[in-house]
DNA sequence: CGGCATCCATTTTGATACTG
DNA sequence: CAGTATCAAAATGGATGCCG
């Protein structure tokens, strides 16, 4: 691999000369969320097989985005990181979801596949920092079986795969309504006054819930 | 083209399917700096070849990213420029690049290949906003036959290709030297210390310059 | 010069079967 | 599970040739 490089002394090509082919950037949004298993990856990648996720992850170790680690005992099952330089990625990717967010996100379509983490990135795509001046809170997020927290530190946003240590307020949201969310431009208290969603904890953490969160305009590309 | 789509309801995935093939977003990258000629984008595109290079803008302007249009009389000339939407892929390349300066980006490499439209841009991505308050000035660099210009008003820069109309100051400096600056942590200063570069114009415009653009510490990715 | 069409060698990918 | 091996399909790169 990596044969197939663009040869430019530019630093946009280098990085795509890295993370630019078919699957990557999304491998390294996948990890984004906190560390993967193989089998997790491969479930979340539809339409990446076995052997280029394989080759795909010994790339991003090989490059040093990320490296296979081991949960902490008893599980011990192998798992892939994101190393510093991966991390860095985020700012990147986020430009790149809020850009989709607000030029291509209309309707799911009916082939789509669609996981509760992709959301959760979403959240911290939207997240907006003025909006959270002074506020410290860690929410947590359940849907259809995951369980995701969001800890906001006046004006930056933590957000993993994985319960809360202490969460002020725990949100319940079915699947579908988390995708409308963030796909059309709902707010969390209409999910809430709906009953697709339900809400507990501190008051004041989830009044604030959602001023945090500003979604972009939806716009057509084939206007201007 | 367009038949391979990643098929998840993600706002990555689906700005990943609009621009995520090769060449695409460094075609993007070239246009970010003002409409271009078919043969400017092949010359600075080595290994694009003219059919690939054709369908990749009828891609990009079916999908509303760029349009064609002609240069304005007598040139008439035919050239591709972006759209509102395509623009705003402004924030998602410098991310990329702003990664890719740190990350990445030491000496030239023998077969890579360099155009000062490049480093423009990386201006662009390494432009302080909080540096430049207060600061309406407008600079035209000269490089080996090419010019630019970036206009910084109060926190904000536009940089494009071509002659300033009132420039406040010009700066000449030579290919190279460019090249050095953004890919080591050269700064403007040095450069014309050491005679690669010459300035003229405005003295509180040149003595500002500097400051304005903060190259991040480069860090090597095989330590974390 | 701008741009499309064609042919072909090489890579990349997608899907699946297979192994520890 | 995690990952390799294998093979068919698709994308790319490069060279040309053509046409307005």
């Amino acid at each position: 691999m990596e044969q197939r490089t663009y040869n430019q002394y530019c630093a946009t090509a280098r990085t795509l000369d890295l993370v630019g082919e078919r699957w990557t950037l999304l491998l390294v949004r996948e990890l984004l969320t906190g560390p993967k298993r193989f089998g997790d990856l491969r479930d979340s990648l539809r339409g990446l097989g076995t052997g280029l996720l394989a080759a795909r992850l010994k790339h991003l170790e090989r490059e040093g985005l990320a490296r296979k680690t081991a949960l902490p005992p008893p599980a011990r099952t192998p798992v892939y990181a994101l190393t510093e330089a991966g991390e860095e990625l985020a700012p990147a990717i986020l430009a790149l979801a809020r850009w989709g967010l607000k030029w291509t996100m209309g309707e799911r379509g009916p082939a789509e596949t669609f996981h509760p983490g992709w959301t959760v990135l979403g959240l911290r795509a939207v997240f907006d920092p003025e909006a959270a001046a002074g506020l410290r809170a860690v929410y947590e997020f359940r849907i259809g079986g995951e369980v995701f927290y969001a800890r906001i530190d006046d004006g930056t946003i933590e957000a993993q795969h994985g319960p809360a240590q202490h969460p002020d307020a725990t949100i319940t949201i079915s699947e579908d309504a988390l995708a409308a969310l963030t796909g059309q431009g709902g707010t969390f208290a209409e999910a809430l006054a709906s009953g697709a969603a339900e809400a507990s904890g501190d008051a004041e953490a989830l009044r604030r819930l959602n001023g945090l969160f500003r979604l972009p305009p939806a716009r057509s590309r084939t206007s201007s």
